[in-house]
DNA sequence: GATGCCGGGTG
DNA sequence: CACCCGGCATC
């Protein structure tokens, strides 16, 4: 598999993107190198690291120099800024570095049926990231192209052509495009009780927003699934994963085998659906009973549910979507993981809204110590939501297997007797601990404000639960956290000695009973 | 078996 | 929440 591979097989026009830190031949720039079987096979690889490595086709197959204005005369094909002027693709936002980003993966060709190109547009402002990825693009254009094509370039990146010059309009309509993108769908805005006390809300909330969105992708390795693109309308910028490269349990790259199992004892939920720092990686759960492997990409863990628990072929591409009910999609507070592992809450005390419904583990907790369980609340979809076919509160709530592993929360003796009810029953509470076990069918979300334990399921083309469970949910955490003793002998009110309706009226009058005996419950008219 | 009533389902 | 009932413990 190389690069001519693919312009031959490409006949779409001009893409940018693909991000691959590690570029290996034969091996990553997966967007590239393998998008024809992708789009047909599967989702799209995630990408969680490295540098960006940007390559230009063209129509045609034939390799278009990064030339600046000029394309390729080689090229038959037309390059994304005629493609703007043809109205083909929306990707209008270059910036004033003159790169593309932020292209909604749903306006790509691809999704037009005219091609099965999928474009990746990114947007490194990140100077840091220039140097390096400037490196990689010469990198890759020596590797693609003859280096007597290959001019000097008025960028570093991604040359653009002349005529699109880096205008302030254009810049504001990035903006005003960004943030109407990201008002439209950030739980920020749609749910500001639960936004970061800050003392500007409202500016500070816009600011949030558009570091969201140009984080996101200057992170350059944001990644869409395949089957996002059942959802054209939902252009969500995407988690940044850079904070990946703080997580020490993970390694970029493929990751297929990639295994954190320590990683799920730390699993808790944030109401927070949307990446707020850097700090929040996206992890996917396996949901299988009894396997707790955790991958950092939707295709790994769609790999492993497919081949370890459905035995489907290694080799096999074909994914006939299964394996998406195994797994689920999750939020990891790399600093929670990083700063004291030690300490373990299902939520955070400081999050907003009340607190949990079980009483706070004794050991303090930091505000962003937790596992952002990524909200089905959240209007915005993350990577593998947006396939789903509404972007609100997608959660699974059949397949129980789906279990998640039980959470043991240790507590102090004085919360020990939380677990014995209101004395109804002699007690047999949970001695010392109180041991709150939920499952991802179990927990939702819950409403506005307010910690929430959600696990979004990811799933594609499912049947859905709407989001109205949330309370509820809580409610029953609440009692598997505190379970009271299920009519174990002795717990059964006495019977009294007085007589009851059915005693004193018998069955013939039996309208005259109390609606309590009439309804076989305790009697309320001669209690005792 | 009769009685009391808990727990759960239904509308 | 009212209504209803299965099922269990107790008498």
């Amino acid at each position: 598999m190389d690069t001519r591979y693919i312009l031959e097989q490409t006949s779409v026009g001009t893409r940018v993107g693909g991000a691959d830190f590690n570029y290996r031949p034969g091996r990553s720039v997966l967007c590239d190198t393998r998008v024809p079987t992708a789009e047909k096979n599967g989702p799209m690889p995630v990408y969680t690291h490295g540098p960006v490595f940007y390559k230009l086709l063209m129509d045609g197959g034939s390799v278009s120099g990064v030339k600046g204005e000029q394309t390729s005369p080689k090229g038959n094909g037309r390059i994304l800024h005629e493609m703007e002027k043809t109205g083909l693709g929306e990707q209008k936002d270059t910036g004033s570095s003159g790169i593309l980003k932020r292209a909604s993966p749903t306006h790509c060709p691809g999704t037009n049926g005219q091609s099965p190109g999928v474009f990746m547009h990114l947007d490194i402002r990140n100077p840091g990231k220039q140097a390096e990825l400037a490196n990689n693009f010469r990198a890759a254009q020596e590797w693609i192209i003859p280096p007597s094509e290959i001019q000097p370039l008025p960028s570093s990146h991604i040359p653009v052509p002349r005529n699109r010059k880096p205008s302030g309009h254009a810049d504001k309509e990035v903006m005003a495009a960004t943030v109407l993108t990201s008002l439209s769908t950030s739980p920020l805005v749609l749910n500001p009780s639960c936004a970061p006390p800050v003392t500007e809300p409202g500016s500070r909330a816009w600011k949030d927003v558009l570091s969201n969105s140009y984080s996101s992708s200057t992170s350059g390795n944001w990644s869409w699934d395949n089957s996002d693109q059942s959802v054209p309308s939902t252009p969500s910028p995407p988690l940044s994963n850079d904070t990946n490269k703080n997580f020490p349990l993970l390694t970029p790259g493929d990751d297929v085998n990639e295994d954190v199992p320590e990683s799920t004892h730390f699993m808790f939920e944030d109401p927070i659906p949307r990446k707020r720092k850097n700090s929040m990686k996206v992890m996917f759960k396996c949901l299988w009973k009894n396997c707790e492997k955790v991958l950092s990409t939707s295709s790994g863990i769609q790999r492993h549910v497919r081949t370890v628990h459905l035995g489907r072929n290694t080799d096999s591409d074909y994914s006939d979507g299964e394996e998406d009910f195994y797994y689920s999609e999750i939020e990891i507070n790399m600093d929670s993981l990083t700063e004291g592992l030690s300490s373990l809450t299902p939520t955070s005390p400081t999050t907003c809204g009340p607190p949990p419904v079980f009483p706070p583990p004794l050991t303090a907790v930091p505000h962003s110590e937790r596992i952002n369980m990524n909200s089905s609340h959240s209007p915005t979809p993350t990577l593998l939501s947006q396939s789903a076919p509404s972007t609100l509160c997608h959660i699974r709530t059949d397949h129980a297997y789906q279990a998640t592993a039980p959470v043991r929360i240790p507590v102090g003796p004085e919360l020990a007797g939380l677990g014995n009810g209101n004395g109804t029953g002699p007690g047999h509470g949970t001695g010392n601990g109180i041991s709150a076990s939920w499952q991802s069918p179990h927990v939702l979300f819950k409403g506005v404000p307010g910690p929430v334990i959600q696990v979004r399921t990811v799933s594609i083309g499912e049947k859905r639960q709407p989001a109205a469970i949330t309370h509820s949910t809580v409610i029953k955490n609440h009692a598997l956290i505190t379970p009271a003793p299920k009519s174990a002998p002795g717990t059964r009110k006495p019977r009294g000695e007085a007589k009851k309706c059915r005693k004193v009226y018998g069955m013939e009058k039996r309208d005259m009973w109390c609606t309590a005996c009439r309804w076989k419950k305790a009697c309320q008219r001669f209690t005792d």
